[in-house]
DNA sequence: ATGATTTTCTACCGATCAGTATAAAACCGT
DNA sequence: ACGGTTTTATACTGATCGGTAGAAAATCAT
């Protein structure tokens, strides 16, 4: 998962992966059938850990604005974790490649595809609930704070600090009012 | 410039460009050097024609307001022009990859800080110029309006489609006041 | 038209890619 | 301790990578 988030998909050979695991490739294989599998597996594994989105983040909070503000500081947060490579995984593992890829690229185009669908559900709900106006436009404002998200990948990649991706995120937010029609 | 635009550095081989081109790849090689200045000549060509960043829309317009409105317009408009690739060259062709092409990778990061170093300039002038607030921090904000930028080439590549983008910057240009502390 | 120069084509280089055949080694219940 | 099963290590496959040697072909000045 580690190499696969820091190099990408076709940035990382097997045997990089078989050296990392100090497994062999054989016995990779036997486990993971081929390199698109495992890589899906290590995106699973990357959606269960340190997934850079988090839909019970958005859902917990009691109004969609809280959910989004929320939403956006734990993303912030997660794309500098020490711990891991900068960015989310899914924003940078696969966005261009060879047409042989295209399906790896597809899945991950599939995944933040979800997580616009998650912020527009979060408004819809937000919209029934009374906290957010009833004019608003889910998919539209959705598609505004997961292209902050995304780009913000580029900016931790870029050698951004947490001062500066929260920055970000308290100037995205600043544009909610507007955003929703209040 | 167009396949490397398309698949990003490493998902173009030379044995591609010599194909597409209908050159041979010893005229190739001749020509320029190597796969990784050929890449950089194809990204010069990319700034001096389809670019999506444009330092003149930036520094024509009358008030720094005016002239980010007008350069992420014209962005969302290039990122979906139907003659080229969907998104930004810059921001798509090499943001992760193998450690042994990491100077591409850095290339890359340095015309993206130009980018912002270039939007952070415009507000320093507004500020001069008296059409933006003193208090407003140039690097806070053009950080953010480069944020949406780098993430709208992601949603382009998703798909998106021109009437999105444009939602997508108004949003953005509606955190202006907000933003520069007006 | 000719001799010299440049360009281009074919064929190759070693390295690396994803994936696998084979056989030794480790493990297992009995 | 033993036969049967699973795991592992070595070594390989054909394909493709970036890059190049050497010969054929096209171009050029005279």
């Amino acid at each position: 998962m580690l190499l696969f988030w820091e190099r990408g998909y076709e940035g990382t050979s097997v045997g990089d992966l078989s050296e990392a695991l100090d497994i062999g490739k054989p016995s990779l294989y036997a486990a993971f059938g081929n390199k698109e599998n495992l890589f899906l597996e290590a995106l699973q594994l990357y959606e269960n850990t340190y997934g850079c989105f988090s839909p019970n983040a958005l859902n917990d909070a009691p109004t969609a604005r809280i959910a989004f503000a929320e939403t956006l500081r734990r993303n912030a947060e997660s794309q500098l974790n020490p711990d891991t490579p900068p960015g989310c995984f899914i924003v940078l593992a696969a966005t261009v490649g060879t047409p042989q890829n295209a399906e790896v690229r597809a899945h991950l185009t599939r995944r933040r595809q979800a997580t616009r669908d998650h912020l527009a559900a979060r408004l819809t709900r937000g919209i029934a609930d009374g906290d957010v106006p009833a004019g608003a436009d889910p998919q539209a404002v959705a598609t505004f704070y997961a292209t902050v998200i995304n780009g913000l990948a580029i900016e931790a990649r870029d050698g951004a600090r947490q001062a500066d991706l929260d920055r970000i995120v308290t100037g995205a937010l600043a544009a909610w009012d507007s955003l929703v029609g209040a």
